[in-house]
DNA sequence: GACTCGTTG
DNA sequence: CCTACAACGAGTC
């Protein structure tokens, strides 16, 4: 076989080799193209010489069988090239998916229980704001922010405590409306929801902004809530969008490739669904603030920070994103957990009157899931703020509190054990590998079949018949491998990335020229942060830390079941 | 696969 | 008085 030092940038084009033998004069040459001393020698007239002393024998009869094979091959390769961009497009701009976000939930139904509330700064929660209304957004006041800050911001802020079943049966009354314009949307949160109207805006004969701005004027005169959308042709930069013009308006980035490049060409990455403060700060640090700026340091990325990362960021640079949008009723809970936060507690009998009550609260959460969990983990977190679990497999799934609290405390024996003098500020409990203790589910591939992955698994167009779960795996599987190889295919060719050289790297050391390639996550840490790192030295010296791992991309989001929804749960969506 | 840690929203 | 939940990547053993 030629394979060592195979066909290289030497080797001829491939339309052009049937007529003039070019692949077989090449094949011809040898394998020894590469070795030194050739570079002088003109290989054209070489191979034009070996072919022509060989004509004829037996060796080139045998060459040319071998040729023709390698043809043969590579043709079908690259019909299946073509097959797969055309089944399945990278840059899908045929469809319209809209982000529908509604302007500050919690407050908005408040207000319309007291309207008075209206003119006041107000937020809703009790320790932590879950939201708060726009007049308390003009003195700084936040979601999220813990309501003693709020209060010194906004001395007159009116706490409302929340009432999660109120929002519940108010986004009820939204999603009837959603549903007229996609049977088939997908609930983010409580407020949130991702719509493919394609199919509408062509039986309507609409355009996807007058049906948007027809859906969000009846569900504010139907519900008296105004909302916010985005209009794009993927999920991810209609994500984005549904936040320009909030409150009460809606932006679009067109379906065409152009103005989707130049959407995200500003756009901080900050913005994107997935970049945290963690991962801002990181790719900051080597100089890239907005999405445009991930081009320059493509060669980096994926050293720095790893396969998934760089097609994250490609995928946020060339602004693609999915357009496939599903109930969220066919994803499954993966955990239950609850956890509290106290003063901090060094007490032996304190905690485990702590640990007793969790158990309590995690029975209630089990029964109302209707779950049991093969894995308990046991979480706290240190009077420093370091935060450490613990987990067990028991022998058989638990979900009463005994149960939990039983398995649980030798954990907690265990901590008390190894940090000695150990004070919690927080103490949780986690089940998880879960056992549904629904009533048998008769749809096969529905949520309540324990084993069952989650992932919904799309049978390939031209098989009408019930798929087996074996063939469902498969096909899953070969989803995925082919979703990378598009990945990349689209990547090289929309952007004209050359591929994965050494050159490229070579080249594109712009700014690094001091930078370690094999900068570890722990490394950037160093260069990004100032942090010195807190307690739990001690502890390390005998047990020490794992080292920092380099996290980052998850693929597939799941939801809790729709039914019991969590209105604090948000859901994140790669790809 | 089990366990642990860390990031994200 | 900087919360509570859930998902998941990735490293280690």
């Amino acid at each position: 076989m030629t394979s060592a030092g195979g066909p290289s940038d030497k080797r001829p084009p491939e339309s052009s080799s049937a007529e003039k033998n070019d692949t077989l004069k090449y094949q011809l040459l040898g394998p020894s193209l590469t070795k030194a001393g050739q570079d002088k020698v003109d290989q054209q007239k070489v191979s034009e010489i070996i072919y022509n002393a060989s004509k004829g024998s037996k060796f080139f009869n045998h060459e040319q069988d071998r040729d023709r094979n390698l043809t043969v091959k590579i043709e079908r390769i690259r019909k299946e090239k073509a097959r797969l961009r055309e089944t399945r497009p990278d840059r899908d701009l045929s469809q319209y998916v809209i982000h529908v976000d509604c302007d500050a939930f919690f407050a908005a139904v408040e207000e319309l229980d007291r309207p008075e509330l209206k003119t006041v700064p107000m937020a809703v929660g009790k320790g932590v704001l879950t939201t708060c209304n726009y007049v308390a957004r003009q003195f700084g006041v936040r979601s999220g922010m813990a309501s003693f800050v709020a209060k010194k911001l906004c001395p007159q802020l009116v706490l409302v405590s929340q009432n999660y079943e109120k929002y519940s049966a108010k986004a009820q009354e939204i999603r009837e409306i959603l549903a007229q314009y996609d049977p088939l949307f997908e609930s983010a949160s409580v407020d949130e929801a991702y719509l493919n109207i394609t199919a509408y805006c062509s039986a309507n004969n609409m355009d996807p902004e007058e049906t948007v701005q027809k859906m969000r004027a009846q569900i504010l005169e139907r519900t008296k809530i105004s909302v916010s959308a985005g209009i794009a042709p993927n999920a991810k930069i209609a994500k984005i969008s549904s936040n320009i013009n909030k409150p009460n308006g809606q932006f679009r980035v067109p379906n065409e490739r152009k103005a989707v490049m130049e959407f995200m060409k500003d756009l901080p990455v900050r913005k994107v669904n997935g970049v945290g403060r963690v991962f801002e700060r990181e790719l900051d640090s080597i100089g890239i603030k907005t999405c445009g700026d991930v081009y320059p340091q493509r060669a980096l990325l994926s050293k720095l920070f790893g396969e998934k990362a760089f097609q994250f960021l490609a995928q946020c640079y060339l602004g693609l994103g999915r357009t496939k949008i599903e109930p969220v009723e066919t994803h499954e809970r993966k955990s239950v957990s609850t956890e509290s936060t106290f003063h901090e507690i060094g007490d032996k009998e304190e905690l485990r009157d702590k640990l007793r009550w969790a158990a309590q609260e995690m029975e209630k959460d089990l029964l109302r899931t209707q779950f049991k969990g093969r894995t308990l983990t046991l979480k706290v977190k240190l009077h420093t703020f370091e935060v450490l679990t613990r987990q067990t497999a028991p022998p058989r799934a638990v979900s009463s509190a005994k149960d939990l609290y039983d398995f649980a405390v030798p954990m907690l024996a265990k901590l008390e054990k190894d940090i000695p003098g150990m004070k919690l500020r927080l103490l949780g409990l986690r089940c998880s590998n879960l056992v549904s203790t629904k009533k048998i589910s008769v749809n096969f591939f529905g949520p309540a079949s324990a084993h069952q992955r989650p992932r919904t698994v799309e049978p390939p167009p031209h098989q009408d018949h019930e798929i087996g779960a074996e063939e469902a795996f498969e096909a899953a599987a070969r989803q995925e491998v082919q979703d990378e190889m598009n990945d990349l295919e689209q990547l090289s060719q929309e952007t004209g990335l050359p591929g994965q050289g050494a050159e490229d790297i070579a080249d594109d050391r712009t700014f690094n020229d001091h930078v370690d390639f094999c900068l570890s996550r722990q490394t950037i840490r160093e260069v990004v942060q100032d942090t010195s790192e807190t307690a739990l030295s001690n502890l390390m010296a005998s047990n020490p830390p794992n080292p920092p791992n380099l996290i980052r991309k998850r693929k597939n989001p799941s939801q809790p079941v729709s039914s019991e929804p969590d209105p604090r749960q948000k859901r994140l969506f790669f790809q």
